[in-house]
DNA sequence: TTGTAAGCGTTATCAG
DNA sequence: CTGATAACGCTTACAA
């Protein structure tokens, strides 16, 4: 009578190959597996050699939860953002995401705007002795980022300044962004200025209205009207037909890209022509702020140099834990297209 | 003279504090603590509380690199995205995002697009015990595939159906969305059509052009010219050019709406009156397809279905390891808007 | 209901 | 260069 070998070795769940199976095939001990994954580690090559093979026959890798709990690193870093359904935070993650992939952190991402029990989310996954915290989001709860620093888990704040002393943060310069936005439109003989803000508590949001506003007082003006919106292009339309109805404007400047769209299609919806007799720019040059139908004259709140920062603000404090937080700043530059 | 305690007790890096810490400061024993913190444990209610109430003062979380390796699941699912800066893949990524979040599993994402070594990121990925491997991507090496298998980890394939006896799929009904778009154009009159292909080896835009192609052949009617694009704006707005180029059309189908997208663009810009001398409908119905000034006519390929399909499968898969695999196919829609 | 003890699969230390 | 052995922090039989 046949015996069904592979149900009496794992009679429900499928064991996973581990170093002991690996170095009963190679004929070596459970540490020299280790150390033929180890990079630099003492062992003879063609023992390594021997044990690559058995491994790959196999399909051996190292557990990457036993390696971690060892005391070494998890290698996992969550990402934490506002609300995926802006595209600009999607740009961001994206970029965020490729340049971790690259040194080999894996991102956890967490849904702040799909997600009714954010606080509870983000519980769960600081039970993972994760490498660090990326902060995505204009307005986030400070509790959370504190609760990370009290479990010593470096955090990066990304879009809005955390004073804290183990919080490093990298911010674009908003207010001189927007500044100079208006600088161009003031040049152009603009007088008449409107301005869509974002939701209360956004940080970002109101930087970009005060850039706008020294701008004005140095000319000695000051906005005609300022309406909020949500950072949607849905929300960006209907500000802009409120603003339409209250008074006429030829500047308008919009807290994001995202409204400035919406913007645009309420003021073509209008007949008001835009740029002759309408001036619109946005912030952030999101990727459609190019596409053709749009061609949106912007700010460019570079998304690449950004990540790229993120990520090498995280390696500093991954190489020296102790040193002092950091914020860095990242300069705008008005990228002219269609709108202004 | 005076000891630097804190020093003395972790002269480097930070401990995390754990259940037997919590079990001292409550003076109970390890096991409570973890009995206090698993749903359905015997353990005094009084006692739960007093630990509870250590655990929160200590700041202690059971740690879940501990807890996977015990031998439960890690609740981590690495979702495989084949090209972050597709805009539907985004969209897809988000909802799945929010979903997984939403039961308490853990999504760690691999950007195919962003990355050289594809291969190897997914390597190091499969080091942690995953929960499920989720693939969005229309092409993608069968062998990361086929290697996970044999890990015995779930992989849930969208997009592109993947005949393995341990993959589930979810799949939109490509073939039959187009050939309704294809038809709701030839009962308007329409009868040179033009297609926008993706990347050869998508068998979503293979599929889409078939449904065409057929609902053309029961009108007697062949597509005057086919050009291939890479499913984006500036690919889709350069295909258009070349057939514009070629030939005259009336209607113009795409194979997603960033193509469709670029393609509105190239008719505007040469002239051509959309929609009166010539349809565009795209494929997918990306949130960008309603911004103004796009207003795209697609078919609707509803993606808060498609995740939701795709996280009850991985649920299904996870209650039944063995159960047989499963190809779910979501039904589209047309989606009249100003461009058809 | 509770405490003790045995793993889970690594890597690091320490003799050889 | 190598093999045993001790953590890492948790869960869960098993015994009390």
């Amino acid at each position: 009578m046949r015996v069904d070998q592979d149900k009496l070795i794992s009679p429900k769940r499928h064991r996973r190959v581990t170093a002991q199976d690996v170095a009963e095939a190679a004929g070596v001990s459970r540490s020299a597996v280790s150390r033929a994954f180890t990079e630099g580690a003492y062992l003879d090559e063609a023992k390594r050699e021997r044990v690559r093979d058995a491994a790959l026959k196999l399909g051996y890798r190292p557990n990457a939860l036993a390696a971690g709990l060892q005391g070494g690193r998890s290698h996992l870093v969550a990402i934490f953002v506002g609300d995926m359904r802006n595209a600009y935070d999607t740009e961001v993650v994206t970029r965020l995401v490729g340049a971790l992939n690259a040194i080999q952190k894996w991102p956890i991402l967490i849904d702040g705007g799909g997600l009714s029990s954010v606080k509870e989310a983000m519980g769960e996954v600081l039970r993972y002795p994760l490498d660090a915290l990326i902060l995505r989001s204009g307005s986030m709860d400070p509790a959370i980022a504190r609760e990370c620093t009290k479990l010593h888990i470096p955090v990066i704040s990304s879009g809005r300044v955390l004073n804290h002393p183990q919080i490093d943060n990298v911010c674009c310069r908003n207010q001189e962004g927007s500044q100079a936005a208006a600088q161009l439109l003031l040049d152009r003989g603009r007088a008449r200025f409107g301005y869509i803000a974002g939701p209360a508590g956004y940080s970002s949001s109101s930087a970009r209205q005060d850039g706008m506003t020294r701008a004005l007082a140095a000319a000695g003006l000051v906005p005609v009207a300022v309406e909020q919106g949500d950072f949607t292009v849905e929300g960006g339309l209907a500000a802009a037909e409120r603003l339409f109805e209250r008074t006429r404007l030829d500047a308008l400047l919009c807290a994001n890209d995202a409204m400035a769209i919406g913007a645009l299609g309420a003021a073509r919806a209008r007949g008001i022509d835009v740029p002759n007799d309408l001036s619109i720019v946005g912030f952030d040059d999101i990727s459609m702020a190019r596409w053709p139908g749009i061609n949106l004259t912007t700010v460019c709140n570079p998304i690449d140099i950004y990540a790229d920062k993120v990520v090498e603000l995280l390696a500093a404090r991954l190489a020296d834990p102790e040193k002092p937080s950091d914020v860095a700043y990242i300069d705008t530059h008005l990228v002219l297209r269609g709108t202004h």
